[in-house]
DNA sequence: TGATAAGAGTTGACAAAAGCAACTTATGAG
DNA sequence: CTCATAAGTTGCTTTTGTCAACTCTTATCA
């Protein structure tokens, strides 16, 4: 990992990044910030989850997390039942209104997607998701199989 | 561009978020925050940028910039050269400690990345940079020529 | 059984980050 | 000279995030 390639990538992390914030800020059409955003989503995908596991996902403060969620479950967004047997551990679920909102935020991100890549023919977009996701391997398998020091 | 390869691109989408955010929030062992380090570190690329293209690049308010700016200058981190006839605009130049600073947030930066790919090989790194180069490359033509609607 | 430890979540107080709108200052056009 | 405009500043507010102390539940073990 020579000096050149780490500059390489840190040109893409800030070239990235501000791509990022370019689309999380459009998603402001919505009545939720883009951290709840991904927050339903993630229950969405992982039905049953639990504020700890949310937290650790997102590198979030759990004080900060459980005023999301009580927020969400005021509004009848989500639910949570109490484990009986953990802790006080609580699975939270998407009720039906949740769910159609995780449904409307998916909506417009696909458009949000589909409008900034208009101008890109099919076989570079296909190229695309496969660097995308050769990334998305590199990275995840390095950081699961990290051997220690 | 069908539904398809847009749920590829979001799944890149957020663990790449993910990524860089915990990146970002080990940048905390600086005194400066992710956006001042970004914000100096474009100073450090474009000298004599202003407050203006500064806000553009990073799409942010002009008044939360300006009150960054101002502490900066007060640290005697950048200078700033009224440009007369320019209707007030001021360029912008890091000084002798602000160059200081960037190059060790760089410093920072490499060792960072490097820490965090160490256990990936030569061969895959250089594949990893060519992937990123090549989405970048794809994005960023996309949007400069994007015809219109 | 009862003290206590530990995990999960809650709450209050607070600080940092960001956004909005009104304002100043400099310039340029007519 | 007057008006419009661009760049930047400032005050005020909201949003977001952090920290530490607290409650509640369960597990352990003497």
């Amino acid at each position: 990992m020579d000096s050149h390639m780490i500059k390489r990538i840190r040109s893409f992390n800030r070239y990235y990044t501000v791509w990022l914030e370019v689309m999380n800020k459009e998603y402001l059409e919505t009545d939720f910030s883009w951290t709840e955003s991904r927050i339903l989503f993630e229950i969405h995908i992982s039905p049953g989850i639990n504020a700890t596991e949310l937290c650790e996902h997102f590198n979030m403060d759990k004080g900060y997390m459980s005023r999301i969620l009580r927020k969400f479950e005021k509004q009848r967004i989500l639910t949570r039942e109490q484990i009986l047997g953990s802790k006080g551990l609580k699975k939270i679920y998407l009720t039906k209104a949740g769910e159609k909102i995780v449904h409307q935020i998916n909506t417009n991100g696909d458009r949000q997607i589909a409008d900034k890549l208009k101008g890109v023919d099919d076989a570079t977009c296909i190229q695309l998701c496969e660097a995308m996701e050769f990334i998305k391997k590199v990275l995840s398998e390095n950081e699961k199989g990290g051997m220690p020091e």
